[in-house]
DNA sequence: GAGGTGCGTATTGTATACAAAAGCTGTCCG
DNA sequence: CGGACAGCTTTTGTATACAATACGCACCTC
């Protein structure tokens, strides 16, 4: 994307998840050109993305406004995720080659480096963590697939500003991590899927346990 | 949609499924303005909704392209539909109400007049097979779900246009909808992925037998 | 006082002009 | 003869002005 469309994105988005306004409030064209500093046109660019990503919903009426998840919401994107996530572990599984795999334990290394501290340096583990399942997507060599998971990937960044890691779970991650490497050395589609699931579901639930119990209704999906 | 913007959309789409562009082909947004009668301005909103659908793309210069889709990306393409669908029809089957069931029903009703002419009418079969599919959906509450559906889902419509229906397809098509109704009305999750993951397979291979076998590479998936 | 109607204001949608970037071509220099 | 560079053309990106639509409030009627 060009500069001002990009930079009005990430002004924006940077400025919704940063608590500033709350879920449910309206929010002008014209606002979000003053916040970002450059002019409608870039703006109304950027805020299709952001729809796209539903941080951002209008009304019937085109209104705009701060949208607001619910818990189910947020099971929703982590059970979409699984399930594509895990489908694209299967396909690298058969397609990765030796080099790639090689990076993965490098990546894997560095993970495991932002870790052992003194005290873990989250953001680096985030960014090796990120690195990590784009590679995976990388090797499945599915462009919709990866587009779809792009934006299911961005959006839980909510949550991880509110969201505290223990070092034992990102110890706990960069174990699955290897046990993936195992699978992709061993060009083991089913061993690639079952962990990936595992890996993931247990993300969610870690989720779920800073924020409360599924309402009645979500837990039946 | 605004209207001009809208219809760009709907011009543009058109004209690329008319054939009257070849794959790879370079388009500029004037031409396309020229084309959809509206300024630039919402001809590209509507550029960028079809590069989501991966209808055009762009160079890494910026450059717009018709996109061209090997039979690798279409298998593609068929699976993610199928999995999500699957997932889909689970979720309906769990939530389905009587009443959502009575309008599947009558769906189909509609759907198999269509067939039961004459001369078959493909476009209104067309029209009724995407409502009742879109009530799967509906009634699967899962909006993500919903847009990534949406997308796969449109996108075919370039195949559509080559493709001949036998009376049989259509009949085992209109079967299939009774099963996955049957499915609803039990509340049986596994029943109805089941009979929806047979149901599109079985498209995928109707739709393979007009466009020759797999490459070596994408039958490994 | 309840409900509808009309008008001023706020907000989004579109067109157009201009700016920036990319592509192309012909020329000059080695 | 080949390659790099300059300048012109094409194409995309941004700003701004204007048009169309939606909203809210006051007023009017019953």
């Amino acid at each position: 994307m060009s500069r001002a469309s990009e930079q009005a994105y990430a002004k924006i988005r940077a400025h919704l998840l940063s608590g500033a306004v709350s879920a449910g409030e309206q929010l002008t064209e014209d606002q979000l050109a003053q916040i970002t500093g450059v002019s409608r046109t870039p703006v109304r660019e950027a805020v299709r993305r952001l729809e796209d990503e539903l941080l951002l919903v209008r009304s019937d009426t085109k209104r705009l406004f701060v949208a607001d998840w619910s818990r189910d919401d947020i099971e929703e994107m982590f059970t979409l995720r699984q399930m594509l996530e895990c489908h694209a572990a299967e396909r690298a599984a058969r397609r990765m080659t030796r080099g790639q795999v090689a990076e993965m334990e490098a990546v894997n290394r560095a993970l495991k480096a932002a870790i052992e501290l003194p005290e873990p340096d989250v953001a680096r583990f985030l960014e090796a963590n990120r690195a990590f399942h784009d590679a995976i997507i990388e090797a499945a060599a599915s462009p919709r697939l990866g587009q779809m998971l792009a934006r299911l990937v961005e959006a839980p960044v909510v949550l991880r500003t509110a969201r505290t890691y223990s070092t034992e779970d990102l110890r706990q991650s960069a174990r699955d991590h290897d046990e993936l490497i195992a699978a992709f050395a061993a060009r083991d589609p089913d061993w690639a899927r079952a962990v990936m699931g595992s890996h993931l579901r247990r993300a969610f639930h870690t989720f779920a346990r800073t924020v409360g119990p599924a309402s009645p209704e979500s837990s039946a999906a």
